[in-house]
DNA sequence: CGATTTTTTGAATCATATCAACGTACGTGG
DNA sequence: CCACGTACGTTGATATGATTCAAAAAATCG
C-alpha cells in the first residue's frame, strides 16, 4: 500500500500497526499513464480510488460533445463516481488520469469485506465523506457566487501550483467557461 | 424522537428495539415557526438537524445584500453547515425554517457520545454522507450543465409538489437567478 | 523539422442582470 | 370581516458578461 494511505487513515482513526499490512491486501495498486482511463460512462464503477501521486479528473461529455470536468483528485484524495459506486449502477461520469499516476483501487466488494473486518474504518470513511460533504457545500456556494473572472482569479490565488500543473483548456472546463474566454481574462490581467 | 428518525436509521442499519429509546435521548426536539432561525452566520454551528416535517433552507448573504439559498432540507433530510459543525468554527451559512417545522437537533458533543456508545451509527452516518456526496456530484454537474431556463424546467418536472410549496423568489434564488428572470421564463412558458 | 495540440484574437450574438415602476395578494389589527 | 400595509410578482428598457465561430499564432511532441 506504500505509506500514503496508511498515513492518511491514521490522520483520522488509530489502527494497530499489524492491521495495516492486512488492510493493504484489500487494495489493488494501479499505474496509469497520462490520459489513461479508469472509468467510462455507462460502465458500472466498481472501485473507489485513492491517489498516491499524480492527478485524476472526473468529467462527463456534454450534448455538444465537449468534455466537462467537474472534479480533480490529487495526492491523498479519494475519487469515484459515487452514484455509480454506491448503488453499483452504470456511471454517468468518466475518470481519467491527467498525469502519470499511482492509484490504489478499492473494489466495491473488497470495501464491504474490509468494513466488516475493520468496523473502525466505517468511521474513517464517515469522516472522509463528511469532509467531502462540507467541501461540496463550499464548492456549490462558490459556483453560485463568483463571476467567471473572479472564479479564475480566486482559483489561481488558492492553488497556484495546481494551475501550473494542468493545461488551460482543462482549467477553463473545470471553472465552467470556454478556453477563449480564459484567454481574454488573462490578456486583461496582464495589462 | 417520534418514528421518523428511527425508521430512517433502520433503512441503513439494524438497531435493537431497546436501543432506539436510548438513542432518542441524545436528540433535542425543536418546534420552529415559519422564518425562525436555527443558525446565523458567524456563530458556531453546534448541531446537526434532522427534519421530521416542514422545510429548512441553508443560505448565505451575498455582497450586494441578497440572500442566496444553496440547499433545502425537507422531511427525513439532515442539514447543517458541515464546515462549521465538523470543525466547530464559525458558520458561513444561515439556516432558517421556510415553513413551520419539527426538527431533531443532535449537538456536536451529543453526536460524539452517541457514536462512542453505538459505533454502528458510524456506518449510518457514513452512508448518509456518502449519499450526500453522491448527490453533490450530480448537483454540481447540474449547475455546470443547465442554462437557467433549463434548470427551471427540469426542477419543475422533477419536484412539482415542492415548487408549489415555496415562494417564487426562493425558487429563483435556489436556481441561481433573479425573480425577474423567473417571471420572464414563466411568461414565455405559457405562450 | 513537420504535425498536431493548445492558446489567442476579434466580431457577432445571446442569456441573464439591473433598475424602476406598477400590479396583485395576502395576513394582521382594528 | 374588512381595509390597509407590506411582501410578492410582473413588465419593459437598457446594460453586460460570456458564448460562438472562424482563423491565426504559439507551443509541444514525435
Amino acid at each position: 500500500m506504500s505509506d500514503a494511505l496508511a498515513q492518511h487513515i491514521e490522520r483520522f482513526v488509530s489502527i494497530p500497526k499489524d492491521d495495516i499490512a492486512n488492510i493493504a491486501t484489500y487494495f489493488k495498486k494501479l499505474h496509469l499513464k497520462k490520459k489513461e482511463n479508469l472509468l467510462a460512462e455507462g460502465k458500472v464503477c466498481n472501485s473507489n480510488y485513492f491517489v498516491e501521486n499524480g492527478l485524476l479528473r472526473l468529467f462527463y461529455v456534454k450534448d455538444n460533445g465537449t468534455e466537462q470536468t467537474t472534479h480533480f483528485a490529487m495526492e491523498n484524495w479519494w475519487l469515484t463516481d459515487y452514484n455509480s459506486f454506491a448503488a453499483q449502477k452504470p456511471a454517468t461520469f468518466n475518470i481519467q488520469a491527467v498525469e502519470k499516476s499511482d492509484v490504489l483501487a478499492l473494489s466495491y466488494t473488497a470495501q464491504e469485506k474490509l468494513l466488516r473486518e475493520y468496523p473502525i474504518l466505517e468511521r474513517y470513511f464517515r469522516l472522509i465523506h463528511q469532509r467531502a460533504h462540507a467541501a461540496s457545500q463550499f464548492r456549490i456556494r462558490w459556483l453560485y457566487d463568483l463571476s467567471k473572472e473572479q472564479a479564475y482569479n480566486d482559483f489561481c490565488n488558492a492553488y497556484p501550483e495546481f494551475v501550473q500543473r494542468i493545461p488551460q483548456y482543462l482549467l477553463a472546463s473545470f471553472l465552467g467557461f470556454t478556453p477563449e474566454y480564459l484567454s481574454e481574462i488573462r490578456a486583461k490581467r496582464k495589462s
